[in-house]
RNA sequence: GCCCAUAUAGCUCAGUCGGUAGAGCACUUCCUUGGUAAGGAAGAGGUCAUCGGUUCGAUUCCGAUUAUGGGCUCCA
């Protein structure tokens, strides 16, 4: 498979980059360096710690390595030459293992530049003299074969491009990316906060964040009534019992928080002398009557004989919900349900807790409790089709509304030589040309992933792209069969008898979290006037106009719109320029002249001076615009 | 969880070769009353992340912990 020119360009520097890194540690054993969409790697082992000076000797080395001018060449050899290469470079640590990869049938080539010779199947550049613009970045860990089980090798990463204007702007560009990182934004804007005596990864929102987030919540919530979904709260805990007939406890039990005991359970295991490894198989353990239920339900076996335990050994307790599926199923399931009441839809923004990897936490779009504008919808199965499609114009609403039109469709079909999937076949065909039905209309491309199903059946994700390329699972739309069963749903159809009702799951935002943190970045927190927590901010020019500015304030605020008063005794520039900085959408400039009229001096973020209009245009044109969820225009370029 | 790095005022960062710290912005007060991105002055603000060790003395050196950042692994 031959590169393209830039993969090309980036891989030849992978194989400089070993070339100068075996001149300063010949002591490096190589294991691979492939190009990557943004650059390139190498990953080694090396018993020295890279430091970011060793980084900088590396790369100067490497520039001498572009210097020399060598040739790659490209060498194929037999099976057996392979393997004396690489022992003759002392290399065979991770080499002989990366040569087995090789299938019996292709071709073993080396390619050799300089000094240096690697196995690779290329392509490469002819000259290291076409390497003229680099930079190497960072170093990182990086598992041995991407699995965890393995030794941790040093990775070391850069980039390059044809030119050097071009590497250049894309490391503009990373600097402009660190500007818009919701992190920074967050603090500034002053949208949320992450304290170390609540807890890593939980989220606590700040008044400017939380309007954010009440008016994403007011706008889906426009759109779930229109599509005949009704609201229900539920609480944030719920039996173990509940999470063991799910099936996600134990089975996820290492990515929860731990269960909490009962107070009288837990004196009782206390008083048993039971070891933690005692408390924890009661914990996760079920009553024989559970067991043979949920088996029953599945007909299969679901939960083995050795998870039962007697009743009077069963150590019960709750736990913060991972996800709102059990709870919105009890809600139906609390009633009888005719067909003519399908599809029953309840949405809720439930707030869910997963424990996260401490190392995988990341700001918003990473955290420990997050809350999904969640929903399930309990259809037949004829109505799965149209059902779907609701949940994807949803979906597409949302993408559109926010001008997120940079996204690709991913459906999740199961894998065909899998056995891990429930339900019959017959059903999964069915929902998952549902699926690939649903997905054609939306008039964008999309891949179907054979094995990226979830276990209970097929899915449709959204993965939006953000401004440095960067992909985001946000929406998700869920087919399922396997809760129902689980939890013994039915309704009563046309023929009196009972049926198995479908569940969808969907949330288009994903989590409200992770949304709001990919949204600030693609704002860059310059948000639409409908979104921006301070719409209007006032700016008087003299005290002697304040009493004018304060009554328009309270107008405004009459009038819903969200305006603060600049009452600091600074010149107008510096009001300006903090009212920019702020990234309020609206600047109004309040002096004698306006006050006479009755008049405001519009400043648009966007637009620059709009010019003097009377009060009452101002508010209507405002109010018109938050009202339409209009999109900012493009901002001009800021001169700050 | 793993590898590496980092932690000094609300923010961005200096600094102390070991003798308890400084700037700019932000904040408060005063002066200034102005026309579209920084007017001036004064003041206040820090147990130098936490705990332990070495030392006469630790913010500085060492160790552990916690958190953050870049990766890896993971994401029902």
């Amino acid at each position: 498979m031959p590169m393209t020119p830039l993969e090309e360009l980036r891989h030849s520097c992978s194989h400089v980059l070993a070339t100068a890194l075996l001149r300063i540690f010949p002591d490096a054993k190589l294991d691979i360096g492939p190009p990557t969409d943004t650059g390139f790697y190498y990953d080694f082992d090396l018993e020295h710690k890279l430091t970011t000076e060793d980084l900088a000797r590396i790369e100067v080395e490497m520039k001498k390595v572009a210097d020399e001018n060598q040739p790659f060449i490209r060498k194929e050899v037999p099976r057996d030459e392979a393997v004396e290469i690489i022992r003759k470079i002392g290399q065979e640590r991770y080499k002989l293992g990366r040569l087995e990869d090789i299938p019996a049938d292709e071709k073993i080539s080396f390619y050799q530049n300089g000094e240096f010779i690697d196995l690779c199947a290329g392509t490469h550049v002819r000259y290291s003299s076409k390497l003229k613009a680099f930079k190497l970045l960072s170093i990182a860990g990086a598992y041995h074969r991407g699995d965890e089980k393995n030794k941790q090798l040093q990775r070391i990463y850069g980039t390059a491009f044809p030119s050097k204007e071009e590497l250049a702007n894309y490391l503009t560009q990373l600097e402009q990316a660190k500007l818009r990182d919701h992190r920074k934004l967050g603090r500034d804007l002053k949208l949320f906060h992450i304290d170390e005596d609540v807890g890593q990864g939980l989220i606590l929102w700040m008044p400017n964040g939380a309007v954010l987030r009440q008016e994403l919540q007011n706008f889906i919530s426009e759109e779930l009534r229109k599509q005949g979904y009704s609201q229900v709260f539920t609480p944030h805990i719920g039996k173990l019992e509940l999470y063991k007939t799910s099936g996600h406890f134990p089975y996820y039990k290492e990515s929860q928080f731990s269960p909490m005991v009962e107070t009288e359970s837990l004196a009782k295991v206390i008083a048993e002398n039971c070891s933690c490894a005692e408390v924890y198989a009661r914990l996760e353990a079920v009553s024989a009557n559970l067991r043979d239920q949920i088996n029953a339900r599945s007909g299969r076996e679901v939960i083995t004989p050795d998870r039962v335990r007697p009743d009077d050994q069963l150590l019960d307790g709750f736990m913060l919900k991972p996800m709102n599926c059990p709870h919105h199923i009890k809600i139906f399931a609390s009633q009888p349900h005719s067909y003519r009441d399908l599809p029953v839809r309840l949405a809720e923004f439930g707030t869910v807790y997963r424990w996260e990897q401490s190392g995988e936490l990341n700001g918003m779009t990473r955290v420990r409790g997050f809350t999904q504008d969640d929903a399930h919808l309990f259809c037949t199965e004829e109505q799965v089709a149209a059902e779907l499609l609701g949940c994807l114009s949803l979906v597409k609403i949302v993408l559109t509304t926010l001008g997120m039109q940079d996204y690709r469709v991913r459906v999740g079909l199961r894998d065909p030589d899998s056995n891990k999937y429930t339900g019959d076949t017959a059903n999964w065909d069915k929902a998952e040309s549902a699926c690939r039905e649903a997905a054609k209309t939306l008039g964008v491309p999309f891949t179907e992933e054979p094995g990226e199903a979830a276990f209970y059946g097929p899915k449709i994700d959204f993965v939006v792209r953000d401004v440095i390329g960067r992909e985001w699972q946000l929406g998700t739309v869920q087919v399922d069969y396997n809760l129902p069963i689980r939890f013994d749903l039915s309704y009563i159809g046309a023929d009196n008898q009972a049926h198995r009702p479908v569940m969808i799951h969907r949330a288009p935002f994903g989590s409200m979290e992770r949304f709001c943190g990919v949204l600030i970045e693609h704002f860059g927190g310059d948000f639409p006037a409908w979104l921006a927590p301070e719409q209007i901010r006032l700016v008087p020019i003299s005290d002697k106009v304040i009493d004018y500015t304060r009554t328009l304030l309270g107008r405004l605020k009459a009038d819903n719109l969200r305006a603060t008063l600049d009452e600091h005794s600074d010149k107008l520039g510096a009001k300006i320029r903090r009212a920019e900085l702020d990234k309020v959408p609206y600047t109004l400039v309040i002096g004698q002249k306006e006050a006479e009229a009755n008049s405001v001096s519009v400043r648009s973020r966007a637009r620059g001076d709009e010019g003097v209009m009377t009060a009452d245009t101002f508010v209507a044109k405002v109010k018109a615009e938050v009202a339409s969820r209009s999109l900012p225009d493009k901002k001009k370029p800021a001169n700050a």
